[in-house]
DNA sequence: TTCGTATATTCGAACTATCGAATATACTGT
DNA sequence: ACAGTATATTCGATAGTTCGAATATACGAA
């Protein structure tokens, strides 16, 4: 199913990494390379998965290669998913406090 | 990585159907069951999966277990990304229709 | 308590993803 | 053509996912 196989493309933290550093447009990989902490033949790697995905799309320019994100709707989706993410959080925090509370004693 | 686990969520055809299952409400294991072809075993894996990573939230009624998406963002993301899939479709028919043009042909 | 239905868990086999090391390819400058 | 830099691919080891079969648990009714 295509919708799960971009799921499966964003489901790495480096790939989630690179998307979210394209986010204001083109990155050349050397630029990826020295934000990410991973090794260059990992980096590729990711970036193949992605390309494979047609999550971006490459420009050559001499000797370097630029990546750009497809669809800027991607960028919408780790926004949406970020709020998702605080709402988990807000909502972990409000359980622990209760845990601890005089409110959860008895109950 | 928090996103790349709820993206890892959602990389699974039988857990999109799931969630989109979702959308307007509560559903029944059950009702899951007869509406997605898999095995009862396989489905309680499934739901299993999307209940560690806190997509979904449950409620049991005697003997029965109903599902709710925790986030309506979900619907959202999902909402988007069938935008992205037409968006692609789009550009691939665009792609193969150029191929086969006159356009095409000395390019 | 025992039976029946609904759902969840465990197990093991097959498959898929991830990593670093080594190597390959693409391009530029000399 | 050769050397140098940038990026991509291949390989093999390890780890994670997915499936169906079997089994376990939870609950209601008798």
């Amino acid at each position: 199913m295509f919708k799960a196989e971009v799921f499966q493309a964003l489901a790495h933290p480096t790939r989630i990494a690179i998307v979210e550093a394209l986010r204001d447009g083109e990155v050349g990989a050397g630029a990826l390379l020295s934000q990410l902490s991973v090794e260059q033949a990992n980096l590729s790697q990711h970036l193949a998965v992605l390309r494979a995905r047609q999550i971006v799309v490459t420009r050559r320019a001499g000797n370097q290669v630029y990546y750009t994100l497809r669809d800027p709707v991607l960028t919408t989706i780790l926004e949406l998913l970020k709020q998702f993410a605080n709402a988990h959080l807000q909502q972990t925090a409000a359980m622990l406090e209760e845990m601890n509370s005089d409110d959860g004693r008895s109950q």
